[in-house]
RNA sequence: GGGUGAUUAGCUCAGUUGGUAGAGCGCUUCCUUUACACGGAAGAUGUCGGGAGUUCGAGCCUCUCAUCACCCA
């Protein structure tokens, strides 16, 4: 059957793949010939996850890896999997059980809700795994992996596997060498998720915001001389104040006041350090007192320089707050409300103004339950609590007030603030009024940095909670040793350095999530034994669990509780008969009763899961089957990470960390790090610009081989990515360009056995293909060893149209069609084993038209996908001879075309050549070659002459003078400009090289090869600048 | 504010220890010649962001300025 026009991928594409898929190509160590290992991990993408133009990048790389490793030989895996995103999916089943109607997750509660997720997963989950497929990546899809399989609430449809081992295992390892702890932090708080969520998961955006100025009134209405000094000393204000004014843009925290810091080299507010100031706000009978403090924190020259300290809602307040031992109070709940909970405000303040007065000593559990809202505020939204913060202070007189800009009199210039920035809150706007007030408070607007929850988009609140961490300054060093010693190399080479600057100044990680979908921690809790000497006072109270005193928690970790229970009856001894309390939407910490004899303790289970990037931490060997002693553990250390730089702290580090903390080794040896796939125009894609690619689009329209090309030819080391469907379309053509070239040798009828062998070869074109396609397989190889794919792709691609088709193929031709029977089969066999070379290394970028080309043969040992990647190099295959007088003829051949076209000679029209002082070199090259020559520029015949005549077009070449005479046909004048044009070229080349050679200190600094080559050089372009100035000559006679 | 990178042909980008600039697309002209119009042939276009320095020699190294992007505060 004959070739159809093109190569349909359509049809093609999905057609190979299942023959690959079912012929098990892409297994684990299929076509392995040696030892080696060659393992590259996938990214597991999330569950909920699509493909995208950033994943068809990536894969592209890892699969042209694998392809190449697999066909060289290497025992290869590429582990696909999927990752189980926590938040991300807990999210897209909550929606899902919201559009159907369904009850809430809080409603269902977790048992059922994780049946739903789970159900969820097996209906809709890992649609990217089909997708995948049409990319043509050789994953081993039998063993694709997901992080939360072996977990107790999966099904038992789900496929079997032992991840969540390998997740409590390596918790209980490091809790128990002490790498994790608990404690309360300050940690960033998603209140629509209702959970803490890592650094990493916040984006901080800048918004317009408001800057409110307060007076804070001195305790006991005392007095002080407030002076303010320009740069020179000169005192510029001067005035008895009785309050210290604050600036914040956070009004509503001032509820949770603890101080108020100053710097301690200011001068302004020296006289009343260590005084106590008043909370203008809440009910005037109960104002809390705090204390004025120094600190490093406040920055003379911002604001008042005087900053309120909050330590439970903001991150420098906590640092300012841990140093001076200042009481952090919470005041919202886990929805970013104001707290309702507690014992009347009355009562909580009186025990503040005790504390804040050194009369109460304090613990963190004790303040933790104390709410210090004002019974007004209670329950109220933390941004409606702000505006009516505002709103009884204004109204109570203790804004600081600035004239108004909007009435005009002699009262504008006055007042105490400097500064003139300032405007009116929004919120506090009364709209056009007839008199307008001559002082307004002082607000300003201004651009400020708010954190928002990567996947929620809501204002992150800075909480004050109790969290689970790894105590990442202990296990940071390995990792940091791993890239400065170089067993793990980064590239680009600028990721090492982001790299050592994050882990250099790493924060503890916050890795429990207030979650259902995900690992749940495996820690139990119980009461200590101080706690337990009054069990009978406790049991027959009824008091269950110990809500406010969490301090005498006892923590018992185990993979299983029967393991926690061992450690529990080894800590409360042989009295005490221990269960697990049931799980509960609300659990109280723990439980007692009696049985029997013994008494009864019933613990509970922390609810909390873990971050889901805790468990992708372990994806190097978590997929391996580690813990098991698994035979694919020889994979690990895997070799390449490819992903993208903005998960290098996310995951990449981490990684690195787990698998140096939990095996002692660098899960890889090299991190390919590619940027962000952007639109044609370098934009970020985003659904509400409109400027998203769907990669499956464009497999559709140009199949995915063209896509892959285009991908491999952007990856430039550290490059911008751009994507353009232009590109993509170009490389479509060039995989029908290669089709084209099959169709030829179809077309004559070349013989198509199998694979074919290189032949020793005796025709100088074949010679000449042979070893140019030597010098390609090296060049490919080592573009491909330093993860160079641009160059790789550049390479083939110049390769293939450049050299083949434009080339080899049309010189091939007159052979083909000649009666030379020996030269013929010579030329079909190296022919067909050329194309065969191509197919074989451009098959990791374009697998699929290679593969359908491959099959083509009458028969192979293998399919290419297992074809052996060849070892020849430029030295075995390149014929020097052949070489030089190939590009002669091809030289000769471009500047006849080039000297036709532009003195309009007619593309059919044949003509005659002449030549001048030939030499035997020459001579021989065209001997050789003048069939080819004459065929591919319409030579008619070649004469010899001693001068050329009059009107004869000049083509100076190594070793003598071509011209073709055109007398009848050529325009002088335009001729000579031609000539001209190309003097003048010629002279800037000349000049250079002159200077160069003339200058002493080139010849003695410059390195021999260096000079030589610029003389030969020179020699060269002198021969042909003679040349040209005597057919200026012979044409300046006859104009 | 800190960090990283970028600025090269109309557009998108390469350019690997400093040796005198390239590709694709687009554009212009010609060509349906039996592999290929998703093609062939020919052609035009760059003070390599500005300035200074090191060097025999700088797109590449150093400094500086400008503009832009991303990451972290």
């Amino acid at each position: 059957m004959p070739m159809e026009k093109t190569f349909d991928a359509k049809t093609a594409e999905p057609r190979l793949y299942k023959m690959w898929e079912d012929a098990g190509a892409f297994k684990a160590g299929a076509n392995a010939s040696r030892d080696e290992t060659f393992c590259i991990m996938l990214p597991p993408p999330n569950v909920t996850g699509h493909l995208h133009v950033g994943h068809a990048f990536n894969h592209t790389i890892m699969d042209m890896l694998t392809r190449w490793k697999r066909m060289q030989g290497y025992d290869t895996l590429w582990q696909p999997g999927l990752d189980h995103a926590g938040i991300a999916t807990q999210l897209m089943v909550e929606k899902d059980l919201a559009a159907k109607g369904l009850p809430k997750r809080t409603e269902m509660g977790r048992e059922k809700f994780l049946e739903k997720v789970w159900e969820w997963k097996a209906a809709n989950g890992g649609q990217i795994e089909q997708q995948a497929r049409r990319l043509g990546d050789s994953m081993d899809w039998s063993r694709s992996a997901f992080t939360m399989s072996g977990a107790e609430s999966a099904p038992a449809t789900e496929k079997p596997g032992n991840f969540h081992d390998a997740v409590l295992k390596v918790f209980v390892e490091m809790y128990n060498k002490g790498l994790i702890y608990r404690g309360k932090r300050l940690v960033n708080w998603d209140p629509h998720f209702e959970t803490a969520i890592s650094d990493l998961e916040v984006e901080n955006i800048e918004v317009d915001g408001h800057m409110w100025h307060f007076k804070y009134p001195l305790a006991g209405g005392e007095t002080y001389e407030y002076v303010e000094k320009d740069e020179d000393g000169n005192v510029t204000l001067r005035e008895t104040r009785d309050y210290i004014s604050i600036a914040t843009t956070r009004p509503e925290t001032m509820l949770g006041d603890g101080a108020v810091a100053v710097h301690k080299d200011d001068e302004r507010y020296a006289p009343i350090v260590g005084k106590l100031c008043e909370i203008p706000v809440g009910p005037k009978e109960q104002r809390r007192l705090i204390p004025i403090i120094t600190d490093p924190y406040p920055d003379m020259n911002f604001g008042s320089g005087a900053v309120k300290i909050t330590g439970a809602h903001d991150f420098n307040d906590y640092e300012v707050a841990k140093r001076g031992n200042i009481p952090m109070y919470s005041l919202m709940d886990t929805k970013g409300n104001m707290r309702a909970d507690g014992k009347p405000y009355a009562e909580e303040a009186a025990i503040a103004q005790a504390i804040a007065n050194g009369e109460q000593d304090f613990d963190e559990a004790m303040i933790a339950a104390m709410n210090l809202v004002p019974d007004e505020y209670r329950g109220l939204d933390r941004f409606e609590a702000r505006k009516r913060v505002v709103a009884d202070i204004t109204a109570e007189g203790n804004a600081v007030m600035v004239p108004n800009p909007a009435a005009k009199g002699p009262g504008a210039e006055t007042g105490t603030a400097s500064e003139d920035a300032a405007d009116r809150s929004p919120g506090l706007d009364p709209g056009p009024q007839p008199d307008v007030p001559a002082m307004i408070p002082f607000v300003e607007s201004k651009k400020i940095m708010q954190p928002f929850g990567d996947r929620s988009k809501v204002v992150i609140e800075p909480m004050l909670t109790d969290q689970w961490f790894v105590d990442t300054a202990k296990i940071v060093g390995p990792a940091l040793d791993a890239v400065k010693e170089g067993r793990t190399k980064i590239m680009p080479e600028s990721g090492e350095k982001v790299y050592y600057h994050w882990l250099e100044n790493i924060e503890p990680w916050c890795i429990s999530r207030q979650l259902w979908w995900g690992h749940q921690i495996p820690v139990w809790y119980g009461p200590d034994r101080d706690y337990l000497k009054d069990f009978e006072a406790i049991r027959s109270s009824g008091s269950l669990g110990v809500p406010d005193r969490q301090n005498s928690l006892q923590y018992f970790c185990g993979a299983s509780f029967s393991e926690a229970k061992a450690k529990a009856a080894e800590y409360y001894g042989e009295e005490y008969k221990i269960d697990e309390l049931a799980p509960s939407d609300n659990p109280s910490m723990f439980a007692f009763g009696k049985a029997d004899a013994q008494k009864q303790l019933s613990l509970s289970r922390d609810p909390d899961v873990l971050d889901t990037w805790f468990s992708s931490g372990l994806w190097p060997f978590g997929t391996l089957g580690w813990p098991a002693d698994d035979e694919a553990m020889k994979y690990f250390p895997g070799d390449v990470l490819v992903t993208g730089q903005d998960i290098l702290f996310f995951w990449v580090a981490r990684m690195m960390m787990m698998s140096e903390a939990v095996l002692g080794q660098e899960p890889f040896h090299t991190v390919y790090l590619h940027q962000l796939v952007r639109d044609a125009k370098g934009e970020k894609m985003s659904k509400t610009k409109g400027n998203v690619i769907d990669p499956l689009d464009m497999i559709d329209a140009y199949g995915a081989d063209a896509l892959r090309f285009s991908n491999a030819q952007m990856a430039a080391l550290g490059g911008v990515l751009k994507i353009s469907e232009d590109r993509i379309k170009g490389y479509r053509n060039f995989g029908t360009k290669l089709w084209n070239a099959f169709s030829f040798a179809e077309h004559y009828d070349i013989p198509y056995p199998g694979d074919a062998a290189r032949l020793d070869a005796t025709q100088t074109l074949n010679k000449w293909i042979i070893g140019e396609t030597g010098k390609v397989r090296e060049t490919i190889d080592a573009a491909m060893e330093a993860y160079r794919f641009n160059d790789a792709a550049d390479a083939l691609y110049a390769f293939t149209w450049g050299k083949v088709c434009d080339w080899y193929l049309e010189f091939s031709k007159p052979i083909l069609q000649g009666d030379d029977a020996a030269a013929k089969a010579e030329t079909e066999q190296t022919l067909r084993w050329v194309l065969d070379q191509c197919l074989i290394l451009l098959h990791p970028i374009m697998p699929f038209i290679t593969e359908e080309l491959w099959q083509q043969a009458d028969s192979r040992a293998k399919m290419l996908v297992h074809a052996d990647w060849p070892t020849y190099t430029a030295a075995d295959l390149v014929d020097a001879d052949a070489d030089r007088e190939m590009n002669w003829v091809i030289d000769l051949i471009d500047n006849v075309r080039s000297a036709r076209a532009q003195v309009h000679v007619p593309a059919g029209a044949k003509v005659p050549l002449l030549v001048s002082g030939l030499d035997a070199k020459g001579q021989s090259a065209w001997d050789n070659n003048h069939v080819l020559i004459q065929r591919l520029a319409r030579i008619e015949s070649l004469s010899h002459v001693d001068d050329f005549p009059k009107g004869c077009v000049t083509i100076p070449m190594e070793g003598g003078t071509f011209g073709i005479p055109l007398a009848d046909l050529i325009d002088v004048a335009e001729e000579i400009a031609r000539l001209e044009k190309t003097m003048q070229k010629l002279g800037k080349e000349l000049g250079g090289l002159r200077g160069r050679l003339n200058n002493p200190k080139f010849i003695e600094s410059a390195p021999d090869e260096v000079v030589a080559e610029a003389k030969a050089n020179l020699a060269l372009r002198e021969n042909e600048e003679a040349q040209l100035k005597a057919a200026i000559a012979r044409l300046a006679e006859i104009g």
